[in-house]
Formats: structure tokens, sequence, C-alpha cells
RNA sequence: GCUCCCAUCGUCUAGCCCGGUCUAGGACAUCGCCUUUUCACGGCGGUAACUGGGGUUCGAAUCCCCAUGGGAGUACCA
């Protein structure tokens, strides 16, 4: 049987960096095993569900490189629709079928009645479960007739009254006890189906053959169980992945910083390096590995690597593993990364290929992030002011220096070229070495105030071919 | 409250299932050194952890129990 597996999120805001956490898992394991997996979009939720949320989410699943093989865009006939609100005649069927054969119930209780049997039940240090009188078998007909005559009602599963037993493979064996929940509404009085059921209404209609999600849903598992069997499905197998939690050991929120995938594409991480890091953040690659591509562990990726306890999300590695995927890319590929997002009218479209080249080369070394490099261009490179901090105050008050910015100055003013090669360079600085009798630090120091305007940067042979003629001459005119 | 889940360096984790090879390995961060006559990159090294208590065993990070701590669920939310 081929695997599939599904990510559901539901369309209420933004993607989540735990969502995508979750659905990189499932479209790993998928790769894995050579299954498909699938989008389902959970909008049940009337209140908080928005198609624009839909949109931006699957953007986001887009921008991370987790491609889907079915979904709400892309159709297989034999499962669609994807959307839960656009299966509503599939949830009542399926919930017909469990009134019929007695194993749910109609539920005329008002909202009223349902807090009065909460509240008691707590006073009394009973379990807040469902105690109406509609789920006792002599009300069922009257129930029926009520239903018949186009009253409202809700659906409630019957629930047995045995242990149920999950084998997950993160968590193990887990036990859920008699009596661990009570009689559930299955379907609103609206006729909206609530999660627990049309999830598995969807994975048993889906062919869903394997559901890695959070751990937050191990508890409700028990429910999904037992629609299974009241179904006469087999259940799927289930991985229930710990939390990713906050520097404070809570539930990861807003005021966490930043927990929405879309804010990572706004900074300019790498989508890879995203991954990359979400990966790890739960799941160990067998040779220890810490950076990778999805691509390359989609082959090796399986369930018997998650951990079992809820990870601190910490964007401090996440910087480093971007840095990492940054200097893995070509020149080539940062070059058209830049190309499209440094303005048009900058400096830096106009210059050569080899330029590019030999500038993103030196960039890459001093960067975690591309967004960096025009900033860092902008200042090293095209800046034509002064950086006046200690170290240069410091370079400017030997002896040697004003004799190396004399000898600088000279020079430029016969240069006609647009740049300065690395050659020139060097004559130079054998001249300041062997005429002007300065060498060692004060010899490499001066150089570099002279032709930089600042105290540290990139090495000079590097550095000053990259950097106009024009520029440099401004930077020294303001040492003079 | 009740039920379930979890517990290794500051952080992510390996090891745990199949006890000895663990004076507990890797990575981030941090500190130091080397390289670079600067900065960064890179290299090398240091500091740093088995939550506590019982038990089983010749031997426990690994198995069992209890305690403590953390998390989740307990909705006509998902």
């Amino acid at each position: 049987m081929t695997v599939r597996v599904r990510f559901a999120p539901s369309p209420t805001g933004y993607l989540h960096i735990g969502g995508a956490r979750t659905a990189l898992y499932n479209w790993l394991f998928a790769k894995a095993k050579g299954g498909t997996f699938i989008l389902r979009i959970e909008d049940t939720d009337l209140e908080r569900s928005k198609r624009e949320y839909e949109a931006l989410q699957i953007e986001d699943l887009k921008w991370l490189g987790i491609t889907y093989d079915e979904g709400p865009d892309r159709p297989n006939p034999k499962y669609a629709p994807y959307r839960q609100m656009e299966r509503l005649d599939i949830y009542a069927r399926f919930a017909q079928e469990l009134i019929d054969k007695d194993l749910a119930f109609y539920d005329f209780c008002t909202d009223e009645e349902l807090e009065a049997m909460r509240t008691k039940a707590e006073a009394e240090g009973r379990d807040p479960h469902y105690e109406g009188k509609w789920r006792e078998t002599k009300y069922r007909d009257e129930a029926l007739a009520r239903v018949k005559a186009g009253e409202k009602a809700a659906i409630r599963f019957r629930v047995p009254a045995k242990s149920y037993t999950l084998q997950d493979q993160v968590k193990g064996e887990v036990i859920y006890p008699v009596g661990m929940v009570g009689d559930f509404v299955i379907m609103r009085a609206n006729g909206i189906p609530v999660y627990n059921y049309c999830c598995v209404v969807d994975d048993v209609t889906m062919d869903i053959t394997h559901v890695i999600r959070g751990e937050d849903h191990l508890s409700n598992t028990v429910r999904q169980l037992m629609i299974y069997e009241a179904l006469g499905k087999k259940p799927p197998v289930f991985a229930h992945v710990s939390l990713l939690i906050g520097s404070d050991r809570q539930k990861l929120s807003k005021r966490h910083g930043a927990t929405s995938v879309h804010l990572y594409k706004d900074e300019n991480y790498f989508p890879e390096a995203l991954c990359n890091y979400l990966t790890l953040l739960g799941w160990s690659h067998p040779e220890e590995k810490d950076i990778f591509t999805k691509e390359e562990i989609s082959s090796i990726f399986d369930t018997d690597r998650f951990s079992n306890h809820s990870a601190i999300y910490d964007l401090v590695k996440l910087k480093w593993v971007n840095g990492q995927h940054l200097r893995k890319f070509s020149n080539g590929e940062l070059i058209s990364m830049l190309k499209a997002m440094i303005p048009a009218s900058h400096l830096f479209h106009s210059q050569t290929p080899e330029w590019m080249d030999k500038c993103v080369e030196l960039l890459k070394q001093k960067v975690d992030f591309l967004s960096e490099m025009q900033p860092m261009m902008d200042q090293l490179i095209f800046g034509e002011g002064l950086e006046l901090d200690d170290e240069l105050r410091d370079i400017l008050t030997w002896e040697t220096t004003p004799k190396i910015i004399k000898f600088i100055g000279d020079e430029l003013s016969k240069v006609s070229e647009s740049f300065v090669t690395e050659a020139q360079l060097n004559v130079w600085s054998d001249f300041v070495k062997k005429d002007l009798g300065i060498k060692g630090k004060p010899l490499f120091m001066g150089l570099r105030a002279a032709l930089t305007g600042r105290g540290h940067g990139p090495d000079l042979k590097f550095l000053i071919p990259l950097t106009p003629v024009s520029v440099i001459k401004k930077r020294i005119s303001q040492l003079g």
C-alpha cells in the first residue's frame, strides 16, 4: 500500500513555525517512502477561518519548497474536495450511519443545560462528562421524530465504556483509561462537523496511512480511535512529535518573537536554512549531520529518529545555519539572488561579471544573510565616507601614516583606470616598504587607512581591486 | 482537580528499545589559542549535562517504582 500523508492546517492566520515543521516532517516522510503528500484545509471554525489565510499559508509552503501532490488547487478526483467546508455532505453521510447504528445520538441540550451539568459535576468532584438524558436509548425515538420534524440538534458520539491503546511511533504504547472522555459532539447543531470527527472521516476517505502531528493532539487521539472503531476502519499509523516552545518553556506564541514563516521570508532567511533548522528541532540525522537540504535527507528520513521532548525555539542557531547555507551556494547562485534583490539603480548592476564574482566571494565570508551583502558593499566598496573610530584615529596618529597617505594620494591622481589592480597595489606596497622604509604593522595599517578610510576590514588585495578609484580618491582627500 | 505525555551541557541533541565499549559524543553559544600583520571565514582546544530518591543487577544515563518539575488535553476550537 502506498504511503499517503497530509498536512491539515486551519486557515486562521499565517503559517506558524510549528506548523511549518509538521508540514516538513510529513513532506519528508512522503518523499522517503515514495508516497503522496496532501494538503487539506481544516476550515470548520467559521469564526476564525478566512480564505485569504489559506492563500497566505500556501504561499509560505511554496516558499519553503514544501510542495504537495494533492490539495485544493491540485485535486485528485478520487479524493477531492480538500476543504472541509466543501465536504459537508460526506460528514453528514457518515454521521447518519453512526446514528443509524446507534453509535451516536442527537442531543437537544442547550448551552445553559450543558454548563449547569459541568458546574454540578465539578462541584461534586466528578469529571465534567456529558450526562444529558439524550444518550439513553429510551429517548431515541423521540429524538429521531424531533429531527424529522426539522428541529436542529447536535450529534454526540456515544463513548464506549472501555479503554483504548495507541501504538504511537514516538511515544510508544499509550493507554487511554476507561472514562477518560465523555460523549463528545461530532456534529454541531448547525450541521458543521467538529475537528475530532471530520479529521477521522477525512483521513479515512482520503486513504491516509500515516499521521505525523504535534503531541497536543495526543490526548485527543482517543476520540479519533473510537471513531475509527465505530466506522469499522483501521486507524493510520500515528507519530506525535513534541512541541516547539519559547525560551520560558511556554507554548510558542507571538511574544516569543517571529513565529510566522513569512517574517523569515521578509528577513531574507534562506528557505532551505529554515527547513534545515526546523528539521533539527525534534529530529536527528543518523550521522549527526546538522547542515543539509531537505532533498539530501529525503531518502533517509524516518519517524524513528524523532526526539520525544519539546524543544526551545531559539534564533541563534538558526542564524548560524543560515550562514552555512549561504556559504554553500555557488557564487553564481548568490549573484542571481543579489541581482533580484538589489535596486536596479544600484552600482552593483553596472559591474562586470568578474567583479560580481569576486565581490560575492569576498562578502560571503563576512555575513550570515544575503540581505547584509548590499549594506556591506555600500560601506566597504562604495562608501565614500570614513569610519573614524578609535582604531582609525590611532593609525592616523602614527608618524608614518601621513607619508603613506601623501604617497597613495599622488599615485592615485595618475591612475586613469576605474579600478586599481592587485599588481598595482603590490607595487605601491613595495615602494612604501623599500623607499619610504615603512614596514610591518605601520605599512599594512597605513595602507588600509589611506585606501579604505577605516581601521579594519577585508584583506586589501581582495577589497581594493573591487573599489572604484573615484571612491578611494574621495576617501583619501578627507584624510589629507 | 482528573487523564495523558516528557525529563542528558545555557540551547538543539547522540546514547536509552537490545544495561558494561560513557572518566557521556556532536552542534550552537561562550572563553582561549592558531591562521589572518586588521575584521570575518576557517582550524585547534577549554568550561559545561545524565532532575532527586529508592529498587533490580556483579554493573544503570540506559530497566522498574515514587517524588519533583515541565507540557498537553479535559469545548457545539483546531
